[in-house]
DNA sequence: TTTATTTAGGACCGTTTAGTCCATAACCCA
DNA sequence: TGGGTTATGGACTAAACGGTCCTAAATAAA
């Protein structure tokens, strides 16, 4: 009782990584794993290596195919601030869907891994230097558009952004609500503006 | 070999708290918290019930003895402006302070365990509404000197503090520095003025 | 049809987990 | 000195853990 050829392993890489989203990486057990992704294990040792590789794989997917996409409306539009507003939006719409709340991976495995890790640091960290690259981008085009304040500093606010979404992320998880986050989003907006 | 009276149960739950503040929940093995309480097993389970109780009692410790005690300078000296300010530093200090970065109790407990305990869940949603009273009140004491814009929701504005504290000690997870968590701060506080 | 390749299933491994229980030993008090 | 109390260490359990490996089966290529 063979498939070859019939799983996907980006398919299954994606599986892992909802439930590593949503569960965390040592709550997520072997065999819900292979139940989340359809793989046996010896296919899915075969195929990732092991369940701490599987893990980079995940956050690697999770990159590619959630934080860079969303990354780019940050270069769209006419205004740059307008744009932060709409990557706020999109966050909260996110963090508030119906469902649990997983809240963000990069930053949940941070918390979860991320001082004991090091291999996963070094991931964490560059997915965290790439959106902090972009938001400081957006403020540089905002800055030189009029919309900013060129007196900040772009790097300076970027990180200020991350912050604010990161304790977003956060307080979505303990339970705030839609209106409760888009008012914290109006409040943080107001330093950058 | 017993040695009754001999150890202090607040001791040992402080030094639980402790290992389930650097570790997490369910990182801390049993091995792991008799070696750093100093209790044998059973000692532990005749004092606490369970791993779960002793969390449960570690949330109530974190806040009594780590939380309450240092929200109190938000009441004292003549601006309240600077109570936040100051918390802020006090949090920035004991986030970059040397050894591993643990974050704070209640936000690593929430991120880990928030969202599938209802009993921790419970603690720790009771933590944090006394946290942003305690910020709300603080802004409310600003609003009445006059520090503050009156027009501006007192509970909006404890909320943005909280989330930008969350965010702040999320980044301290990953490696930000106490000069980069000041740069921020410096920009948060501009919100609130 | 035969053969080589590739996957799945599941038995199995040693380790670790949280938790229970009990005989023993040290203390307090009379 | 002699109970009574109290905490201890360690043996023990059942389950779950991550991980390995081998057999069997289904496919693709010949």
């Amino acid at each position: 009782m063979a498939r070859p050829r019939e799983f996907n392993e980006s398919d299954a890489l994606g599986d892992a990584m909802q439930l590593f989203w949503g569960s965390g990486y040592e709550s997520a057990s072997l065999s819900e794993i292979t139940k989340a992704t359809g793989l046996s294990k010896s296919s899915l040792y075969d195929t990732f290596g092991s369940k701490h590789e599987l893990l980079l794989s995940s956050l690697q997917h999770y990159v590619e195919n959630m934080v860079e996409p969303s990354l780019a409306v940050l270069e769209e539009g006419p205004s740059a601030v307008g744009a932060i507003e709409q990557r706020f939006e999109m966050i909260i719409d996110m963090m508030t869907a119906p469902g649990p709340r997983r809240g963000c991976l990069i930053a949940n495995t941070t918390l979860e891994l991320g001082a004991r890790d090091k291999t996963v640091a070094k991931t964490l960290l560059a997915a965290q230097g790439m959106v902090e690259q972009a938001y400081a981008r957006a403020i540089e085009r905002g800055q030189a558009a009029g919309e900013i304040d060129k007196a900040k500093d772009a790097q300076s606010l970027a990180r200020y952004i991350m912050a604010c979404l990161a304790g977003m992320i956060c307080l979505s998880k303990s339970g705030f609500d839609a209106p409760m986050l888009r008012d914290i989003s109006a409040t943080a907006m107001q330093a950058i503006k």
